[in-house]
DNA sequence: GAAATCCAGTTGACAGTGTCTACAAGGTTC
DNA sequence: GAACCTTGTAGACACTGTCAACTGGATTTC
């Protein structure tokens, strides 16, 4: 969606996101300041203020450009798997491991950018009372959302509201990104990898292929 | 083992954790800055530096008091569900319900005091590499660690080594309390309680004692 | 007991921050 | 051509963390 540096004559406003965006990525969020952005871009350090109303309001769009990176990411992950069940059984294809793959690209773009994650979710930085910014974060949940309607539509958990269990998947899933990215989760389970660390969530709490289809292949 | 005012020559080092308690608790995490402790004090704006060599040393020593207090919530709600399965069935008692006592408890305290769960868990803020820290935030994983291992002793999940199924338990409630604080779950979720949300997630990860002795009592 | 030392808190300074106001330059509109 | 609006500049203000110099009182040492 966003479409970088195509067009010669951006806006200053353009470049002081995409300033942003680097020094989150460089220097992570303690080095995302006004000032140091239109230092970056090179204007004076009132210039920003001709574009964004505070602080506040330049962390929104940053992480409104974050959550769209974020959705189309887990659309492109879940792009990637067919969507008939595979001859070969659920593991191939079809919608169950779709609902893993998205929440591998989630924790992936986690960690990718821990700098713009924290951004997004860190507690007291946004309110998620602005209508816009409550708009943009809806679209990433609504692609998991669509994932765990076609799982249930399969048989799993059929029974529990839909949104509830996208709720607690996304729940179970941010918590490992949120705890691995500030190094919480390492400093309390050390020796662990992120992808056995992920692996057991999945185990947990996605919808496990297998036992959904062991009747079939009970040795697989 | 907090003792507050119990002792009235209380040091100033005491005074300030206190007081800094009490902004998080009123004025949230962006209250809480070096002068406004000493403000609230009474002393000069450079007295905390006699105690704490930066903010950051006093937000620590301010986590580490929170993550005793979590520990002792969860060792508390545990504590109050007999340790022996009663003969009702697993649903009254038992090492099974005490799991989701345990993430209830971790949840309220998030919901009781959000600044202070904020400071305790907000990525950048604190260095998780600090050794004494990660000993403070080590207690609470462990009262969740030992009643994963009680639970798979009685044949929950019993292959998945306990302490990356104690991990993937806690990403989940922690993921939930996360996004609950910050308004991100009401965002995109919206007119869902938190007991509904939470019941979810115990739905999906926890073990269902339900489902383990489907065979005595199957409508139930 | 006097002197030296140390500790805890004060005070002032500095650079950095967000935000506000006044101002200037350039384009647009009537 | 004049009025106006937009956009960026420049300076000021209050606030922040951090540092160095200082002060007063308690403690230690001779």
């Amino acid at each position: 969606m966003a479409r970088e540096s195509n067009k010669d004559p951006e806006t200053l406003r353009d470049r002081l996101v995409e300033a942003a965006l680097e020094i989150l990525s460089a220097e992570g969020i303690e080095g995302l300041t006004l000032r140091s952005v239109a230092r970056r871009v090179g204007v004076s350090h009132g210039a920003p203020a001709r574009h964004f109303r505070s602080l506040s309001d330049l962390r929104a769009e940053v992480a409104a450009v974050g959550y769209r990176s974020l959705s189309e990411s887990i659309e492109k992950a879940c792009a990637q798997i067919p969507a008939e069940p595979s001859p070969d059984g659920p593991l191939e294809g079809g919608p169950f491991p779709r609902l893993p793959a998205a929440g591998r690209a989630y924790l992936d773009c986690a960690l990718a950018n821990p700098g713009l994650f924290a951004l997004m979710f860190r507690p007291g930085d946004l309110d998620f009372e602005n209508a816009s910014l409550a708009r943009d974060s809806q679209s990433a949940f609504n692609q998991l959302h669509e994932q765990v309607r076609i799982a249930q539509s399969a048989g799993w958990k059929p029974t529990h509201p839909s949104r509830l269990v996208a709720g607690a998947l996304w729940a179970s899933i941010h918590g490992l990104a949120t705890l691995w990215v500030q190094g919480a989760y390492q400093g309390v389970n050390p020796n662990v990898s992120i992808d056995e660390a992920v692996a057991t969530s999945f185990a947990l709490s996605a919808p496990d292929p297998v036992s959904l289809t062991d009747k079939e292949n009970e040795h697989e």
